[in-house]
DNA sequence: AAGTGTGAATTGATTCACAGCC
DNA sequence: GGCTGTGAATCAATTCACACTT
């Protein structure tokens, strides 16, 4: 656990967050998806069994897990659906409303933009921003550009804490600097490069060729596994 | 670690890669993509202090995990930076072309099919796939969108074992279960849901919207720690 | 009878610290 | 003298298994 990098699996802490590890935090965003889907479904109680399934985790994990949010379950009955998901919503500051700053309108940043998975979370995207003059005033996803000097003051004004850095790999630690300078803790880094920021701010990378090099490491694993087996 | 799911830690393995830790190999990415910008900039050598901090993590994991892969250093010396390059790229199948299936030509997918980052790492875009007829023939990225009905041919065709799912969640499940009865053997998923998938077969998934939450998480433990201290 | 909550055991990852080699 | 490679120590996450509650 580093304070600026990582990988798949290990990012961010700055402040100890109270006792629930980092893994279990990583986990709730999921816990919340199923459990809205099963309201949704009309489901009023689930078991951790169920639940479980629902999130693709063994049961075992799950408890675990909410154990370290508080007891919120009954024994020999489950979870009561809505209150699960308030109690999850409070931990992961669901509750209140997150204006984010997405920097880079490339291919990235425009399917960002367009993405309606944010919005539904709470998270409102506030400004986009981008340095090519050309690209100023365009509309993206219903939202007009803006040029890279208004950064600070769009973070000063929309009082912005979470920025995304979508900008090629060369930009990102300068764009990185002045979102952290202009106030922003939390930044979601999808360059090519570990951001260096100040200890207290906190970055994730999300980073799409890793994640198939992983999987092609596998991939491959198994095919010279294959290949052994049909040698034999 | 589970056969489907995951969190910001555990995803896949399915056989377990000879001894190299999930975690290092989820790092392997990282190191490679370093060294190939050091060797841009005309290193020759690095030391693992160096390579470290370009791939932000600390030098005593970068040494072991180093270490897992072979004793490809030299001490008092450092890596041979090619040399280095060529060892990650071979444990990490980098040195074979691996053909890959987009299905869901939406916001992501259209990303994903313009994103340049896949091609310069051995991945290359087999095809694009999309249920809605009227996408069916469009250009996207330079490729031609596929009717979903041509997936299992083209999956055969072209050798496809990595299939990228960006569909809407209520599609991934069935899309998922076609790719694998086709043959894909690694999946990552942009949707929503976690899949099931038989043994043998692995999945990642990225979840955009989580990873801002989890963000959200710790910036709002900040916030409540910052209101607590002015309160004293 | 069903199912949570949690100590204890286990497994895995990280960090330390230094012997060994260049 | 500098830096790798790695056992040993530490720290974190997962899993087990069962006491306890409804």
């Amino acid at each position: 656990m580093t304070r600026a990098g990582r990988n798949g699996r290990d990012q961010l802490p700055a402040v100890r967050s109270r006792g629930v590890p980092e893994a279990t935090i990583a986990r709730l965003p999921l816990y919340h998806r199923a459990l809205v889907a099963l309201d949704d479904r009309g489901a009023t109680t689930v078991s951790s069994e169920e639940l479980a399934v629902a999130a693709g985790v063994n049961s075992a994990k799950l408890r675990k897990d909410l154990s370290y949010l508080g007891s919120y379950g009954t024994r020999g009955v489950g979870y009561d659906v809505n209150y699960l998901v308030y109690q999850i919503s409070r931990e992961l500051g669901l509750t209140q409303d997150w204006p984010v700053v997405i920097v880079g309108v490339g291919n990235l940043g425009h399917a960002l933009a367009n993405y309606q998975g944010f919005a539904s979370r709470g998270f409102r995207i506030a400004a986009l921003v981008d340095a090519a003059p050309e690209l100023t005033g365009e509309s993206v996803g219903g939202l007009c550009v803006h040029p890279l000097a208004d950064l600070e003051r769009i973070v000063a004004d929309a009082g912005v804490c979470i920025g995304v850095v979508a900008t090629p790999a060369g930009a990102a630690q300068e764009v990185c600097d002045r979102l952290v300078a202009a106030g922003v803790g939390s930044v979601l880094n999808f360059a090519a490069v570990p951001l260096r920021v100040p200890v207290g701010v906190d970055v994730r990378r999300v980073d799409l060729a890793s994640e198939l090099q992983i999987l092609a490491f596998h991939q491959q694993r198994k095919q010279i596994e294959a290949g052994r087996e049909a040698a034999v």
